[in-house]
DNA sequence: CAGACTGTTTCGCA
DNA sequence: CTGCGAAACAGTCT
């Protein structure tokens, strides 16, 4: 679920709340969900966090990091009180304690998600395109060129460009005035500018926004986000075009996954 | 009961 | 070998 602003929230939040402190254990409590020796990482000590397109790397002061991916409905949420009422749950899958008492919750409904000792973050870079948020004009130009595949289909292509899930490329879209289906290489370069520059824009406030929280997503204190309620298509069929085209928001689906647009705003 | 769901990976076929 | 789509992963919710 949660998509790069999603992260990016919880990467933000964890920055001000683990770096410094030191891992004293890590409980298992599903094995798919963790890869690599657990006893490698106690006595480490947090440095800091990255973010990798959708996936998120704790790194610590020993040659190790934990690599995380949240996929469709992982969460990871920290306490700093021994006890919390509402956690651990039935759907805590790993446990990270620290030694000043405080812990890291990292749980997961459909135990797509899984956490990962990694010694170097080259591999997972290899896989992945560039984030977009630090894409230019002309490199995001040339990405597009590279596919005759729907535009939409690109956006979420995570070895092109990643970070972007089906709800921020549907936003984006919808901003950038683009028709999902239209094949990424037939857009000109004004297109593909204006595409961009609505991407980011969009990304941009899902992380002001904290998130969507539309179903699962919780930031690492927690809570919901707020960008759900700040969404132009998402989940908005049969309503009114925001831009006032007189249009009403469709819901069509596109490679099993439903794709938001107006018809008329989008060509 | 059927169908959705914000994500990847794998498998089978053209 | 490439590219594509379907299926799989697993659970909740409407």
């Amino acid at each position: 679920m949660p998509e790069l602003p999603e992260v990016e929230t919880i990467r933000l939040q964890l920055t001000q709340l683990i770096p410094g402190v030191t891992i004293k254990d890590i409980k298992i409590l599903k094995e798919k969900s963790f890869s690599g020796d657990k006893k490698l990482l106690f006595g480490a000590t947090i440095t800091d966090l990255l973010r990798l397109g959708k996936m998120l790397v704790i790194k610590t002061d020993k040659k190790l990091a934990l690599a995380v991916h949240l996929k469709m409905t992982g969460q990871l949420i920290f306490k700093s009180q021994k006890t919390s009422e509402d956690l651990p749950n039935k759907f805590t899958r790993v446990i990270i304690s620290f030694t000043d008492g405080s812990k890291l919750y990292f749980n997961d409904v459909r135990r797509f998600g899984w956490m990962k000792i990694i010694e170097t973050i080259e591999d997972l870079k290899k896989k992945i395109g560039p984030d977009p948020l630090k894409v230019s004009n002309s490199q995001f130009y040339k990405i597009l060129k590279q596919t005759k595949k729907p535009v939409k289909f690109l956006l979420m292509d995570q070895e092109k460009l990643a970070g972007v899930g089906n709800i921020y490329a549907c936003e984006s879209l919808f901003l950038g005035g683009v028709n999902p289906n239209v094949s990424a290489n037939k857009l000109t370069q004004e297109r593909s500018e204006k595409l961009l520059d609505s991407l980011k824009k969009v990304l941009n406030s899902g992380i002001k926004w904290g998130g969507a929280s539309k179903q699962n997503f919780r930031n690492a204190y927690g809570e919901k986000g707020e960008m759900q309620e700040h969404f132009s298509v998402y989940g908005r069929e049969g309503e009114k075009c925001l831009n006032n085209c007189g249009g009403k928001i469709m819901r069509i689906k596109m490679g099993g996954r439903s794709t938001f647009v107006c018809p008329v705003c989008q060509q």
